[in-house]
DNA sequence: TTCGCAATTGAAAAAGATTTTCAGTACAGA
DNA sequence: TCTGTACTGAAAATCTTTTTCAATTGCGAA
């Protein structure tokens, strides 16, 4: 569950993309904390690893990335979202409401209630997209004081 | 699971809020289509119940009626999105990915599955979102042709 | 029924987010 | 090492959302 540089270079590589310098910053970026960021973030931590990284090449590779199935949009509370890293496959984010930090979990147990939505809705069910809001760990120990 | 413009307007002034022209535009404007509307979409549609229908006026009047439960941001395939009026309580949507129609659902069989995500994340569970993608019956007709 | 207050309104302006353009650069394969 | 094309970023444009502020209106009280 945990992607690594070279995983993720890797799937650039394998779909026939570059692995450019700006490139490498991102991912480094979005490796290098928890927490969803948005592409202003992105661009404002990845100059400190490229320094001429621009914002529409960080809004371009986030959508890239959206394509691989590599990341994903995290909705926090109040609507504004970021993106986080997502190992592809049927993986869902958990997301501290607190600090915003977010933990991937594998499968969700929907499979019976999806075909019981198909039984009573008549749709062919795709696919579904959870997310999940919490407390984590260490926001709960703060508030315990 | 069907809203009414009456259960709306009680709605409103049950939390003090006047039930204003452009807000009963609005409000028909929701209930008269079973598609998620973007901001833009709402305007237009509702101009044609209340002329003078401004846009600042919609997107406040969204803003309030999603702090009232009563409506829900939706999301389509390619992450823009809509909205959608919502029964407030535990319900989720069933989301066309061809029309982008929007079925209601009550509950979703997540009890124990986040029970599990609580254990193994150490995260105390506050809530989840959740969204299903689909091919409503109308379209799956249409493909069968 | 009338009145008055404060919530509500919408045009204009502003701010924020995202996309497009295009000339220059750089990555990777030959 | 060379070359082709994918990639880049500044500038401009477009789109989305919010703020401002003077005017309007809904509704409760009298």
């Amino acid at each position: 569950m945990t992607t690594s540089f070279e995983t993720l270079a890797q799937q650039f590589r394998a779909q026939g993309h570059k692995l450019t310098q700006p490139r490498r910053a991102i991912l480094r970026t979005l490796l290098a904390t928890p927490k969803p960021l948005s592409p202003a973030e992105i661009q404002e931590r990845g100059q400190k690893l490229y320094g001429d990284l621009g914002l529409v090449t960080v809004y371009r590779t986030l959508e890239l990335m959206e394509t691989m199935g590599v990341l994903r949009a995290v909705h926090v509370a109040d609507g504004c979202h970021g993106y986080a890293l997502a190992t592809p496959g049927h993986t869902h984010h958990v997301v501290c409401e607190r600090c915003h930090d977010v933990v991937e979990i594998v499968g969700c147990d929907l499979g019976h209630f999806l075909d019981r939505v198909a039984e009573t809705t008549g749709y062919t069910i795709t696919g579904h997209w959870l997310e999940i809001s919490g407390i984590c760990p260490a926001c709960q120990r703060q508030q315990a004081r």
